[in-house]
DNA sequence: AATACGCCCAACCGCAACGCC
DNA sequence: CGGCGTTGCGGTTGGGCGTAT
C-alpha cells in the first residue's frame, strides 16, 4: 500500500489556473496568509485544487514581486556560475536572484542556458580535429580520478580544506561579491579577487589519498553538504592515479558513451558566454584561463599542476556528470 | 493554407525532509 | 523513537504557440 494521497485526486481540478481561481487565492493569502497549512487552504476558500497546486501557484506566479522572463546577462552569469558550483539546486540558486523562482530558473536553464553553453562547446569541439581527442585522452591518463563506487561515478564534492560552513553562510547572498565568496568556497576564482582567493583557499590537488584519512574526507563532505538542504552522497571518496594503469579510459567514465566523456573533458576549454566573471587564475596570480572557460590549449593541461585549476576542472566535470542527461548525449554527442 | 516540428513554460508528480504528536 | 501529515524540491509532462516546410 502506498502513501495516502495529499488530496482527493478525483475531486480536484488540474491544469491551468483561471483568473477567478487566481483572484480567490491571491485575495485570501494577502488577507490571511497561508495559515501554515496549504492542504487545508483550498477548502477554506472553495477552490477545487490540491494544496500543493495552490502553493505552487502562489510561489511561482501570484506572489508579489515575481519577475518572469527577460533574464539579464548578470542573472545568466549567476545562474551559470552557481550551477557549475552546486548543480541543479534551483531553490538555492533562486534565493540569489530576487524575484525569480526556482521553477523559472529551472525552465530557463533547461530550455535556453544549457543549450547556449553546450552548443558553444559543441561548436568549439567541432572546430577541433579528431587528433586533438587522442591528445586529451592521453593526457587524461595522468589525471587524478575518483574511484567508481557501485558503478556510479562519484566525483569529489569539495576541496579538502574548506573550513566548515557556518549557519550564517546559509543566508541569502545579496550581491555579486557574496556570490563570489560562495563560489570561492566552492573552488572558483575571480579575476578581481586575487588576494582574497589566494588566502581563502589553499587547495592541494591532486592529492595523495594515502595522506588523507577517510574521516577527513567525510568531514569535508559534510561541511559542504551542510550548505544544502539535501545532503548528497555521504560516501567517502578516494582518488588514485591511473597513470600507466592500463585501459586508455578514465575510470568512472568507462560506462559513459565515449562522446559524453569527451564532452566532459572538453568542458573547460573555451570561453562560455555569461561566465565572464568566473575566472580562474594561474599560480602567478594573473588573470587567465578558468576551469570553466579556460583558453588552455588541449595539448596543455598544465592546469592539472595548478591546484586551484584542477579543482575547478573537477567541479565542472562533476557538474556535467551529475546533470548531463542521456538525452543531451544523444543530441549533442551524436552530431 | 495546412501540417509538422520544436520550443517554452506552467503545472504535475514523486520523493525526501521536516515537524508535530 | 516511530508514525503521520505537511512542506519543499527537482524532474518530468503536456499543451500552447511560433516557425518551418
Amino acid at each position: 500500500m502506498g502513501r495516502a494521497p495529499c488530496c482527493d485526486k478525483a475531486n480536484v481540478k488540474k491544469g491551468p489556473w483561471s483568473p477567478e481561481e487566481d483572484a480567490k487565492l491571491k485575495a485570501y493569502i494577502e488577507q490571511h496568509g497561508t495559515g501554515g497549512n496549504w492542504i487545508a487552504l483550498p477548502q477554506k476558500i472553495g477552490l477545487k485544487r490540491c494544496g500543493k497546486s495552490c502553493r505552487l501557484r502562489w510561489l511561482n506566479y501570484l506572489r508579489p514581486n515575481i519577475k518572469h522572463g527577460g533574464f539579464s546577462e548578470e542573472e545568466d552569469d549567476i545562474i551559470c556560475s552557481l550551477y557549475i558550483s552546486i548543480g541543479s539546486r534551483w531553490s538555492i540558486i533562486a534565493a540569489q536572484l530576487p524575484g525569480r523562482t526556482d521553477n523559472d530558473i529551472k525552465n530557463y536553464w533547461n530550455t535556453r542556458l544549457k543549450k547556449k553553453l553546450l552548443g558553444k562547446q559543441r561548436k568549439e569541439q567541432a572546430r577541433r580535429s579528431g587528433c586533438v581527442k587522442q591528445e586529451i585522452k592521453r593526457e587524461a591518463d595522468n589525471f587524478m580520478i575518483p574511484v567508481v563506487m557501485n558503478q556510479t561515478p562519484y566525483w569529489p564534492q569539495l576541496p579538502l580544506d574548506i573550513p566548515p560552513t557556518s549557519p550564517n553562510q546559509e543566508a541569502p547572498l545579496k550581491d555579486q561579491s557574496s556570490i563570489k565568496n560562495l563560489l570561492i568556497q566552492l573552488g572558483g576564482r575571480f579575476s578581481d579577487d586575487h588576494q582574497q582567493t589566494t588566502t581563502t583557499t589553499s587547495i592541494q590537488r591532486p592529492f595523495d589519498v594515502s595522506m588523507v584519512t577517510q574521516d577527513q574526507i567525510y568531514a569535508s563532505s559534510m561541511s559542504i553538504n551542510s550548505m544544502n538542504s539535501t545532503p548528497r552522497s555521504q560516501l567517502p571518496y578516494t582518488h588514485y592515479n591511473v597513470s600507466g594503469a592500463g585501459p586508455n579510459v578514465i575510470q568512472g567514465l568507462e560506462n559513459l558513451p565515449v562522446e559524453l566523456s569527451e564532452l566532459l573533458l572538453y568542458s573547460n576549454e573555451q570561453p562560455l558566454d555569461g561566465l565572464e566573471s568566473f575566472y580562474a587564475m594561474d599560480v602567478n596570480g594573473s588573470t587567465g584561463t578558468s576551469s570553466v572557460e579556460s583558453s588552455t590549449t588541449l595539448g596543455d593541461i598544465s592546469y592539472f599542476s595548478y591546484p586551484q585549476m584542477a579543482l575547478d576542472y573537477e567541479a565542472c566535470q562533476q557538474s556535467m556528470l551529475q546533470h548531463a542527461s542521456f538525452e543531451e548525449y544523444k543530441y549533442f554527442g551524436s552530431q
